[in-house]
DNA sequence: TCCTTTTTATTGACCGAGTCCATTTTATTG
DNA sequence: CAATAAAATGGACTCGGTCAATAAAAAGGA
């Protein structure tokens, strides 16, 4: 990603303090709830509100320079790469969160076999599952 | 769906008339909120706690009966259809959630392109978009 | 540069969805 | 028809997130 003052920019937003970090942090640390980039963030510039971090991270969604993610049963994980379609892997035991590839190609799961008329202009996929970590220690058990 | 004391049966659960009332509820009314199903249920038999509905509607999900989704930002709705691997079709303007069979054949979402060392049990997709209505709205602005 | 305007940050109250827990009620089993 | 196990109730509580009023800081123009 590029500098983050200069996506701000770009976007015609302030150039604060707390937007730098919270863009370094999302970049930093892949599939971070609120909370874990908000600590981040502290430890980057000494303070933080809640509200800040919350407000930027809004904003960046919506202008699609992040993607957040809102798995089943956890708080909202946000990280750096958008627009590519990608998808996610998370294991029902620890929570850890995996990028997966599309499986079908480019931008391909927009199809959806009946489309009821929607205009549909998202694919979310997310695969549920356990990760080897946990597999192993379900083995041993 | 069967008969819902049948279903508490095979499943060794008690037969109570909450259990029924939640029970032919979710089979009423599709895509319905924990919220909305507790008044379908007060509706039927009077009253009912939440904590009541929550349980049994927590339990049949464990067990496979029935099926929670968890749309971001939105509480978690639930429905009678489980285990046949269909999708939602979510509006982001009203939140209409509609059925969706599998794009791609009989259980097939089931394959990531990389699985990351991951035993996946479950492929969710929601696409986003906008429905019928919403898109005859916005047009007309 | 300084000053004005606009945008953003801070703080703390608040909200909705859901869970926890102690107690009472209801099913189930011998 | 007990005795016991399972469920329901009600109310406090948690967590993730939003709202709204005020203070602070950026941006833009003379």
């Amino acid at each position: 990603m590029r500098e983050p003052a200069d996506i701000l920019r770009e976007h015609g937003l302030s150039i604060t303090a707390q937007r730098i970090a919270v863009i370094r942090a999302v970049s930093h640390r892949p599939h971070a709830t609120a909370d874990a980039l908000t600590e981040n963030v502290r430890a980057e510039i000494g303070a933080v509100s809640k509200q800040a971090v919350y407000n930027t991270l809004g904003i960046l969604a919506d202008k699609g320079v992040i993607r957040r993610i809102q798995p089943a049963g956890s708080p909202a994980l946000y990280e750096d790469r958008a627009g590519d379609n990608h998808h996610h892997l998370i294991c029902r035991t620890c929570g850890k969160t995996v990028d997966v590839d599309c499986a079908t190609g480019k931008t391909p799961c927009l199809t959806a076999s009946d489309n009821a008329g929607f205009r549909i202009d998202e694919a979310e996929v997310i695969y549920w599952g356990t990760c080897p970590q946990c597999l192993a220690v379900a083995a041993r058990e």
